[in-house]
DNA sequence: GTCTATATTGTGATAGAC
DNA sequence: GTCTATCACAATATAGAC
């Protein structure tokens, strides 16, 4: 059995994603995780705190990601599109709801978003030697992040699989400007 | 001088795009607006009616927007990138607020994006005669909208310039795909 | 057309029992 | 550790004066 506080972060990122920031509320998060208000209050003081342990665990799984990336023998460039199709993995919860945070004018949310994008991008920048090419590979991804938060909501659920047809133009992208 | 009804939507979409959701109360968009509460709420009767006629004007600006892509003389897919720059004009700011209002779950948000999004396609799709090429290139695209996003709050002034690094690598993706 | 109350509801947080 | 009240406050919406 996982910790009532692991299953609270859970809820939370679960509502974040399929409901909205709006409907986020601590009701609503208790409810879904299985125990009521002031029991969750108990292990999060505050709605600020719970928030603020969203964007740890992010900033956690974001690391993973980065080493992840930087070794995949596939090469950074389509590990990173392939992955940013949204396939329900923690890491895409995880961005998905504090991305939904962010939005609310969570300063830590925005941080820790930015520090992942720049060093997602710097993984780009080191594998591919060039900076407007990891540029626009970077913008594919987030691109793709993209729609799905416009799509995840009102219980649309959405993994889409990887677009081999997508993955093909950026492996040429990325050999054509290697030979130049 | 502007009817007050423009100048309410003007506020509306300032509060969005600025403070985010959260913030944009009624009571708040009436103060920027220069209005009352109960002024607004006589020329939107209420807080979903402001939220329809918002989606409307973005409906309105992205359907000029599609005209102007089809006709543009650099071509679609250069425009397309170029102008998902953010630079505050009419339709960056709708889209920004419209986005924002699409997170709370409004129904209509996420149908008139998804109708502008499908349209932006089909212009690239016809102007590069390839489905996986135009969706990189419209994903770019949406990458800058998602930074867009994630920076424009918190009173942080974002209008980024056009990046002629990255335009450059949009026209040679471009052109490599065409000899083919 | 615009304002100032006021009613009503929803939400975050506290207190205290178990 | 978890629950059931309960409080304090903020937000939408209404009513009626001007």
């Amino acid at each position: 059995m996982t910790s009532a506080r692991e299953r609270i972060l859970d809820a939370y990122v679960d509502v974040l994603g399929v409901e909205g920031e709006r409907y986020a509320t601590v009701e609503a998060v208790a409810a879904k995780a299985g125990v009521s208000k002031g029991g969750l209050l108990y292990h999060f003081p505050s709605k600020d705190h719970l928030a603020g342990a969203l964007c740890d665990r992010l900033a956690a799984l974001a690391a993973e990601d980065a080493q992840k990336m930087r070794t995949s023998p596939e090469g950074p460039a389509r590990y990173y599109v392939r992955s940013s199709h949204y396939a329900g993995t923690p890491l895409d919860r995880a961005v998905m709801a504090v991305s939904r945070l962010q939005q609310t004018g969570d300063a830590r949310a925005r941080a820790v978003i930015e520090a992942a994008s720049s060093e997602w991008l710097t993984i780009l920048h080191d594998a591919l030697g060039n900076l407007d090419l990891a540029l626009a590979v970077k913008l594919i991804g987030d691109g793709l992040y993209y729609n799905a938060l416009h799509s995840a909501l009102g219980g649309h659920p959405i993994t889409t699989d990887a677009d081999e047809g997508l993955l093909a133009v950026v492996d040429r992208i990325v050999a054509d400007h290697r030979v130049s």
